[in-house]
DNA sequence: CATAATGGTTGGTAATACAAACCATGTCAA
DNA sequence: TTGACATGGTTTGTATTACCAACCATTATG
């Protein structure tokens, strides 16, 4: 019998390794685990500052160095919002949209052999639980309905 | 058709989502996630300064640090090996296993609405799924251990 | 027994993170 | 309209995390 705590460990144990991944590419690029989740969000999109924090669960201050840093680094640039004076914007420059893309290939190229452990059916399938389990997905465990495959 | 992309995607998703409750009530304990792991580590064995490094992947110096700082706390307990004058063997207090205790309890509300939205079945799945991405199937080499290997 | 290897600690530096104080800009109310 | 308040960011100060290099003590090896 599976238990709620055997999903908890699993769940921590994968965030763990995925994280461990993530860390050591990263580190591969000089950028910590918090730049590289900045690089991702700001791929398809420009913030303000306390967008980026909220969504991040880090403090202003903490938002701001981190920006300095990166944008030390030729990777992102500040721009002023023309209808709120306080508002800073965000985004990435090239060379940030460069090293994104670098560190996703590297990424995708670390975690390639364990998604390649998965067959197709059980992709689709993990996908699908983890999006429940991220409330990605609007769907009550009840109805054991047909998995809406596309 | 699910894409090893969306699996990786899910998996990163998924990971910064626990990795955000884990660091959520760590920080109630004044935990960091780091010294989180350390707790669950030497929660059923103590292990040596090394040994803890290289599971946690990082250097001796800054096992050091967060010994020194746990022990401090009263969270831990470094002690001597009879066999080997260099080594020095670290252990839990009392106290410490308490707040892993505390800790762990409170993982585990946070965590359960999330558990809560599987049923039966998808628990099931979801774990067994998990366990082949970490490495974990049937076949897995070794169990936690004195493990030599880097 | 001298030398090398191993296990930890120490010291130095940078990055991460928070909190508090601060400044500039906007908003709202009397 | 002006004073008070709110909002958005930055700055400053401190603790932690993390690395590397250098260093002791102990053990192993030639």
């Amino acid at each position: 019998m599976t238990t709620a705590d055997d999903v908890m460990d699993a769940l921590v144990r994968t965030a763990f390794e995925v994280a461990g991944v993530l860390t050591r590419i990263g580190g591969e690029h000089d950028m910590s685990l918090t730049q590289l989740r900045v690089l991702g969000i700001l791929r398809d999109r420009r913030a303000r500052v306390t967008e980026l924090a909220a969504y991040l669960g880090l403090d202003k201050s903490t938002m701001s160095g981190l920006i300095d840093r990166a944008q030390r680094r030729g990777l992102l640039t500040r721009g002023k919002n023309p209808e709120d004076g306080r508002v800073v914007e965000v985004y990435m420059t090239p060379a940030g949209h460069e090293l994104a893309g670098r560190v996703e290939d590297d990424i995708r190229r670390a975690l390639a052999p364990v998604t390649d452990r998965l067959d197709q059916e059980q992709r689709d399938r993990l996908v699908e639980l983890l999006d429940i389990v991220s409330a990605r997905s609007p769907r009550t465990p009840a109805a054991p309905g047909p998995t809406t495959a596309s």
